[in-house]
RNA sequence: UGUCCCAUGGUGUAAUGGUAACACACCGGUUUUUGGUGCCGUUAUUCAAGGUUCGAGUCCUUGUGGGACAACCA
């Protein structure tokens, strides 16, 4: 049988390459290493599923490391959240570490650069340093305390650990090139003075090291094969390497390689951005249900198969991208479709009453509950004289292409009866309270007779009277009208906050099957869209988040006209 | 007037010097007791110019366009 070789990305081809390098018995290991200062979003679920999804792929290993060299922004919630949305998302680290944890083998080996002459400490405020390294296009100048001692400079770093220096008045520098083209070269600061309580080392520190500095040496501790990053640290790789340079032992040294971050139309991923919507009070927190975040994609009904498959889909290059919102809705639908039970809710009721039911009777009807899987099985429902449908689903007077009900012709209740429309009731404003109909008494789904089998143009939804579950419905959309909320210089992405992205519904009728959901349970409410019920719902007072519509051809031609 | 990176349908991603393909979106058809799902089909792609080669999306040169870099953030 002929294998159909599949396609690498260029992160793969660089693995297969080191593995085939290395030879037998050759393991890669990678590393997600989020700061805990905000809640996971799209864009990280891209890189979980790339670094653990490399490690499960090459049976390698892959650590959690939270890189958390500034407590001014961190905090043990972000933690925890961070580990249950990777959980959530199906993937286990080998390893829990954090960058915190090896503060004193990075000061020791920062102690060992001063020794070797590539390191020192700087008494320059942060303006003057920033004035010396000069821009991209002009060489920058050394600073004036760039040749003291080595013994000045162990004294001083020392006692910068001490605590014996204000915040923000000496910092540890790199000696390396301040008339590199690259800025980073030009002498990047490895340690600041600050003096902020840590989340886990709580007050035994009060200088911190640097991303740059910290993060390489990291990954040689961890013995990282591969660390893998987005874009904008490309151009921190030749720093990557020197720090590693000065302190590694023998052959080893991992390597940073980049790729380009998830952009998703129609959304932002700033986390900064993020934090304001949240802190502004344009959303309810970092788990509403139109955020990017993973826990917001929980909470709004995405699954984790869907977006592991999206993030699948996407692939992983260098070039910058936009994908189409449409794209991971895609995949949600998709696996819903496949995983839901199908359900009755009738989100604008309007009540018909067939006139030549019996009255004072009701019957049970069954339901598959996934058309889909067979093995979901059926259901019972209970039909009556008096039914609610949708009210979008009766006019009076139908244009030809219009397949529901209206006076005079027959549409078939899914899993019940054909019914005719004949006549209507309605209010002092013209509004219709009821809807008169007629049923054919042999058309039951399921009976077998002639009847049952015609085939009439509509089927509709519907949940009986004597049974209808009243239920909250919030229904979610896009959270912006643009497609790229934060790319237009002259307006601030809040200016296209959309105004509709939440509305909630009270009205809706729910079959009674629906009385035991609990939160995160997912549905298919026939012919109107997934939902999830929300962590706020109580079994007196059920709410369903709408999580996407189904496609809907029909509004699509209402559209058009 | 620096260094680095990138350039394939509308959006993404493949093609690893040998017929430019796949997904989404779009449009059309078909099936259907969900105007859902499924199935079939249409439209549409190598930034430009040179060069190397029997042969270039792929290699080279130049240009053009886009992006990153000048936090005591990561």
């Amino acid at each position: 049988m002929a294998v159909e070789k599949k396609s690498l990305n260029f992160i793969e081809a660089i693995i297969e390459e080191y593995l085939e390098e290395k030879g037998e018995g050759a393991k890669i290991h990678t590393r997600f290493p989020p700061e805990p200062n905000g809640y996971l979003h799209i864009g990280h679920a891209k890189s979980i599923c790339l670094n653990f999804g490399l490690a499960e792929q090459y049976n390698g290993l892959c650590n959690l490391r939270f890189d958390d060299t500034n407590p001014a922004k961190e905090e043990q919630e972000y933690v925890d959240s961070i580990k249950e949305d990777i959980k959530w998302l199906g993937f286990m680290w080998d390893n829990e570490c954090f960058t915190s944890d090896y503060f004193q083998q990075l000061y020791d080996w920062a102690v060992q650069m001063i020794k070797d002459g590539t390191a020192y400490v700087d008494d320059q405020s942060p303006a003057e340093i920033a004035e010396q390294k000069k821009t991209p296009t002009e060489p920058g100048i050394k600073s004036p305390y760039r040749d003291r001692s080595v013994e000045e400079n162990l004294d001083l770093f020392e006692r910068m650990k001490n605590g014996e220096f204000p915040d923000g008045s000496k910092v540890l520098r790199a000696k390396i090139d301040m008339s590199s083209p690259n800025m980073h070269m030009r002498d990047p600061i490895m340690y600041r003075i600050l003096r902020k309580a840590h989340h886990r080392t709580a007050d035994n520190w009060c200088i911190y090291p640097m991303y740059d500095y910290a993060h390489g040496e990291s990954d040689y501790i961890e013995g990282i094969t591969h660390s893998i990053c987005t874009l904008e640290f490309e151009v921190h790789r030749p720093l990557y390497n020197w720090f590693l340079e000065q302190i590694k032992d023998g052959e080893y040294a991992p390597v940073q390689r980049e790729f380009a971050r998830l952009n998703l139309s129609y959304t932002i991923m700033s986390k900064r951005k993020l934090l304001q919507l949240v802190n502004e009070r344009h959303v309810a927190g970092w788990d509403d249900p139109r955020m990017p975040t993973i826990s917001g994609m929980r909470r709004r009904g995405y699954t984790p198969a869907a977006i592991r498959k999206f993030a699948d889909t996407i692939g992983v290059a260098k070039r910058e991208n936009v994908i189409d919102v449409a794209l991971l809705e895609h995949h949600v639908r998709e696996d819903l479709n496949k995983i839901t039970p199908r359900m009755m809710v009738v989100t604008d009721p309007v009540k018909i009453i067939l006139t030549n039911y019996p009255e004072g009777i009701t019957e049970k009807v069954y339901a598959d509950n996934n058309p889909e899987d067979e093995s979901a099985g059926k259901r019972e429902m209970t039909f009556s004289r008096e039914l609610y449908i949708e009210r979008s689903d009766f006019m009076e007077d139908a244009p030809k292409k219009y397949f529901r009900l209206s006076l005079g012709n027959e549409v078939r209740l899914k899993h019940g009866y054909i019914i005719k429309a004949e006549s209507v009731v309605k209010d002092e404003n013209g509004d219709i309270t009821e809807i008169h109909c007629s049923y054919d008494a042999d058309s039951k789904s399921g009976s077998g007779t002639e009847a049952s089998k015609r085939r009439v143009k509509g089927t509709l939804h519907w949940v009986s009277a004597e049974v209808a579950l009243p239920v909250e419905i919030r229904y979610y959309d896009r959270l912006f009208t643009d497609e790229a909320p934060d790319g237009h210089k002259d307006k601030d992405f809040l200016d296209f906050i959309n105004e509709h992205s939440l509305e909630v519904s009270h009205k809706a009728l729910a079959e009674p099957a629906l009385k035991d959901a609990k939160p995160e349970d997912k549905f298919q409410f026939q012919r109107i869209g997934y939902f999830c019920v929300d962590k706020d719902s109580t079994p007196e007072h059920l709410v369903f988040n709408r999580t996407l519509t189904l496609r809907d051809t029909w509004a699509k031609m209402q559209k058009k006209k």
